[in-house]
DNA sequence: GACGCGCCTTGACCCAGATCAAATGACAGA
DNA sequence: TCTGTCATTTGATCTGGGTCAAGGCGCGTC
């Protein structure tokens, strides 16, 4: 279930020049191939259990995944949206701190914890761009931080929107020129935990920015912007000319 | 105003072994201590505007500064609570994302931002403890997204006393043993900001706590906590046994 | 083609926390 | 001692989003 195993080459990765392994040069990039392993899991399966204790680190491939945290009571809070590239894990730590759960089919590459520490320590290439990857997440929580604490629910819609469409955007090669869409990876009980809101507040937002012409659907999933700077209105952020990337 | 410097030598420095310079052997440390220099600020004094060009980074030798974000209408959300030994700045950064806000009288260590990574590129202790102290923020993040999205405004103030208690014992060499008591470093305000909440609702909560029992105040920033369990349980946080550190 | 099963939407009502407003303290300066 | 200022508390009221409860809609299965 979890080893339909691809076997790539590294210089042929998507996430190639994105990810933890960005700044390798081709020696260090072999020494990470000899420990890297891929592992797929199904849309919906659990790949880390908060408290689990954590053998592997890695990179996602392929698919989304989301990071969540759980109060006794069942009250959930998305805490981190896992896009291909996007580093699973944390270096020097021995159990995971939150829920890491496909929510697409899902891809990873993967490094057993302790090579990968150990290579670490020696490859500065890597300790840096992990740095570096750290610091532009440490950043995106911050925005989210914002977004949950002081935003209203129709701002955070339009918020996520444009969060999704920027790292859509970011990812996607050619731009399709024409309308922007975005696809949503989220259900609407996701999009919910994601932003602090419950599913019937999100379909009411999601509603009523319809409405407004702000968005218009196809599908429940499929989302067209006829109006990019309308939508960053609604979203309440600086408004620094939209500027994609 | 901002140049009473006093001049220490690191090796007596109060955040020596907890700083970005914690894991810097002696003669790593005095590549440090030539471009480094001290800079004061007095309570409410504003350290760096978000948007500005930044030309220092540093680390907080004594006293608190916050990191705030605010939108055009003026909603504020604390997005940092800065604490001895915590570093201000990203380098590889052109200018700051937050504002960085002085709420007590503040001494940093502060080391001109080109030097600093200049000396981060070939010494990868600094690196390496920047990584750590990345992901620890990254992780204080997590959880504070948590509070602001799901928790109750009783909740969130528990939390917040909770937070900096913690954060104050694992400063506080000696324990005063007997009853654990904190000084709160912000105001009313400051921690509305901070909790994502009114001013109001922070002060009835304050009240709620105490006429519950749950808290003691002496003037409106001291506060004694006679049963730490029972204040981790109006936290709503998962029962670990209230380790402090 | 009708049944069941996930999702999603919509409606009706309620309440935690926001808003608006006033009162209370705690100081610092005259 | 009085007075002004600023932080904080407390009260009264309002409201955005939560809660509870029906439906609707696609879709796979028998």
């Amino acid at each position: 279930m979890q080893d339909h195993s691809v076997h790539l080459q590294c210089s042929d990765c998507p996430i190639r020049h994105r990810a933890v392994c960005a700044r390798c040069e081709t020696d260090e990039l072999s020494e990470l191939e000899q420990i890297k392993y891929y592992r797929s899991f199904q849309a919906g399966q659990t790949v880390i259990w908060s408290g689990d204790r954590m053998e592997f680190v890695g990179s996602v491939v392929t698919g989304i995944a989301t990071l969540t945290q759980t109060m006794e009571d069942g009250r959930r809070q998305m805490v981190g949206l896992l896009l291909p590239s996007d580093f699973v894990g944390r270096p020097g730590r021995m159990t995971a701190a939150y829920d890491v759960t496909a929510t697409t089919d899902l891809v990873m590459c993967c490094f057993r914890k302790k090579p990968f520490e150990d290579l670490m320590a020696t490859t500065p290439h890597i300790a840096q761009r992990l740095l570096e990857m750290t610091l532009d997440e440490l950043d995106a929580a911050r925005e989210w931080m914002l977004l949950l604490g002081r935003k209203t629910a129709r701002e955070k819609i339009a918020s996520m929107i444009t969060i999704i469409a920027r790292r859509e955007a970011s990812l996607q090669s050619a731009k399709p020129n024409g309308m922007l869409t975005v696809d949503l990876p989220l259900s609407r009980e996701e999009m919910a935990d994601y932003l602090g809101l419950t599913l019937e507040t999100v379909s009411r937002q999601i509603s009523a920015l319809k409405k407004d012409g702000v968005i218009s659907l196809e599908g429940n999933r499929h989302i067209s912007i006829p109006d990019l700077d309308r939508l960053l209105e609604e979203a309440g952020d600086d408004s620094d000319g939209g500027m994609l990337v």
